[in-house]
DNA sequence: TTGAAAAGGTGGAAAAGTCAACAATCAAGT
DNA sequence: ACTTGATTGTTGACTTTTCCACCTTTTCAA
């Protein structure tokens, strides 16, 4: 079939490597999903799913639960509002920010969508034991925190070979 | 309306998102070193990386083995070609396919910037064990598996208990 | 051998992401 | 109240990435 569709997997390379493959692979795959469900794009629907599911309502709170840099959340969120997604409220705390309300609209495209990305997500673990994925989400954590340094000196006697 | 997606979210396993987060990590970190040692991008020095390890050295299986886009990928090798990093030969075997030839130049680069990115590697998994590192490694290939699969069609029966 | 289909490569357009400047707002100390 | 410095969001220019339509070459089968 079409798996092993990669010899660069197999071969083992590097772990950034294969994250960044991987990665890939998932954005395409969500991407396909998303897209065939509405006209939202990955972004977008991050940013309903994360007021959705109530976990946050205002604009700086939503933009770092979704991880999106705060440029592309602004551009993201008025197309949002021109689509008719979601209406932006003043918000009386931090006259800076807006609370964001989704539209009926947007409730829909959520409960549609938000059951076939949970089968998927079901579908992408069903191979992994609980052990297994507590294991990855400590790796993941560990490597986000890891990959915050840059400074890798080589000693001098390492680099003579010129 | 509650059900088990709440605790999901509770329990970090949006797991394409942590990972798409940790790819972007992984790619800040890589693309800072590697503008630190020349002027090659990461898909360029991926390129470079590939032949230089004896992998492969024609164009088709380069551009498998590093997991690049086919348009990129053209566009890539000949800003490659411009630097002066590689020259193209034509294949005899195929005449659409080109021959990849490492210069000098890129020889020296990766003499250089190949410590350093082995150090990062090191340094990245230096808080996980071999067992950790191993499921991981086998995570990774199950995902991109299951990350081909697309049709999630929710059975109605399942839209209406939930 | 020839014609259709598949694969490789190219270039342009569109989307996504990055960056810097700016204005409004807030927080906090004076 | 006032100043200072930090935060937030917006905008426009810019770069990078992704997508797609097209052309050439190869492959395969009739």
């Amino acid at each position: 079939m079409t798996n092993s569709r990669d010899n660069a997997i197999d071969l083992g390379l590097l772990l950034p490597f294969q994250i960044s493959q991987l990665n890939s692979a998932l954005n395409a795959q969500a991407k396909v999903i998303i897209t065939r469900y509405g006209d939202l794009n990955l972004a977008q629907w991050r940013i309903v799913r994360v007021i959705a599911l109530g976990i946050e309502n205002t604009t700086t709170p939503v933009r770092k639960a979704t991880g999106i840099d705060k440029s592309q959340f602004s551009k993201m969120l008025s197309t949002l509002e021109k689509k008719g997604y979601v209406v932006l409220h003043p918000n009386e705390e931090d006259k800076r920010q807006h609370v964001i309300e989704l539209t009926e609209k947007a409730r829909i495209a959520h409960e549609r969508l938000g059951p076939v990305l949970d089968e998927r997500q079901r579908h992408l673990v069903a191979a992994l034991t609980e052990e297994e994925l507590a294991v990855i989400y400590k790796a993941i954590k560990v490597m986000a925190d890891a990959a915050q340094k840059t400074d890798f000196n080589i000693p001098i006697s390492e680099m003579e070979e010129e």
